[in-house]
DNA sequence: CCTACCGATCGGTAGG
DNA sequence: CCTACCGATCGGTAGG
């Protein structure tokens, strides 16, 4: 029987045991990352010998990529609807994305580029490029890119950043957001989840509006 | 000759060795993190044979760790000269925070932070978060510290953010530059370096005053 | 400061 | 879908 890896399931119980290998591999990589998670420890998660794995998929990289598109589409997916709600404004729509993003673990965005530059083949890093760019950056840009054509953001012309730049703003401060949270107060009593919902608008709010105080002093508009 | 992990340097030439391998490991460990870097590389990159890390340090770990207390040291000295400008204004210091941070090698913060959590003794996590915490975070949150005090930025009392936040929010921003820098224009002509200043310029005056444009409209205080 | 070498673990394959 | 196993590489040690 030659290895198809997965592209033809002839069996069902075949189609659900890939089910159960990504599944697991998702948990372990947005987790762990790509070269912390070894090809045993997503066997025995999903419950089958580690040589199965290359079965139904060429290598450890073909895994990941499978991973990485199917987390893709789905964010892509819920990103674009919040992207097209033209009724909520565009701090409302940020917030929506970051606690989305949040919600489906969303990877560490310094590990996940760190990895893509040094541990992957050069096919791998142009297939997570395009992935990253095409499913997650630009669905995002589009709500900063409706801010300046509304006025309501700065133009680049005008002294403001790019579109991208202000999404690469967004997806950096959220993604060390759980480190972030952790150590802002040492004594809380309140539960993570309302912790993160008030980091989340902290940082929205400070992208949208800065952190310095217009009732004071008026701002230096400092190009 | 029993180890002594360098602790007592009797001849000029062993001391001589130490540094060269901890010069080496710091370009590595900076470069690619902990868990990429071999004793190998390391070894082969300070010119000695890979065994005699061992006669020098007790184990990874122990090397990773002066590295970085080496490392932080530094840092604090001149982050803690910056902050101490009193004359100039807290946006001039930050860009200049950051722009230490940048020619220094500042490790990936994400990476760092993942690592910490995932490839490290407990010992190992405490001390680094302590080093990291009053070396490098420590002294830029006096900075935003002062512009609270002084009333330039908004108190956490008066719906601003703290001054801790600030920092992460900082160094998280700076931390992935790169990334960001590289896909900011494709079609540039403008040296590297021009375009990280301009780079740095454009994430501190977003993190003060944000991306509204206050010429078109009145900010909405959201809260 | 070196040669020689260890046990563990990795990604991946053979063969059924 | 499994058992059995491979070559490579890892951090670290023995012994001089």
């Amino acid at each position: 029987m030659p290895r198809d890896h997965g592209r033809s399931p002839h069996h069902a119980e075949t189609e659900e045991t890939r089910r159960a290998i990504l599944h697991a591999a998702r948990d372990l990589f947005t987790k762990l990352g790509y070269r912390a998670v070894t090809t045993r420890m997503v066997a025995e998660a999903s419950g089958v010998k580690q040589p199965l794995l290359y079965y139904h998929f060429a290598d450890k990289e073909a895994l990941y990529l499978e991973v990485q598109r199917e987390h893709t589409a789905a964010s892509q997916a819920a990103l674009e609807r919040i992207a097209a709600r033209q009724n909520a404004s565009v701090p409302e729509r940020l917030r929506d994305v970051v606690h989305y993003l949040r919600q489906t673990h969303q990877q560490n965005m310094g590990l996940l580029f760190h990895e893509m530059r040094h541990e992957m083949s050069p096919q791998m890093q142009n297939a997570l490029r395009n992935l990253f760019q095409t499913r997650i950056v630009e669905p995002i840009t589009a709500i900063f890119e409706d801010g300046i054509r509304s006025g309501f953001l700065r133009s680049p012309a005008a002294g403001g950043i790019s579109a991208r730049m202000g999404t690469y703003l967004l997806l950096s401060s959220s993604s060390n957001l759980s480190t972030m949270a952790s150590r802002e107060d040492e004594t809380s009593q309140s539960s993570v989840f309302g912790k993160e919902r008030e980091a989340i608008d902290a940082i929205v709010h400070t992208l949208m509006y800065g952190m310095v105080d217009h009732t004071t002093v008026e701002p230096e508009h400092v190009p």
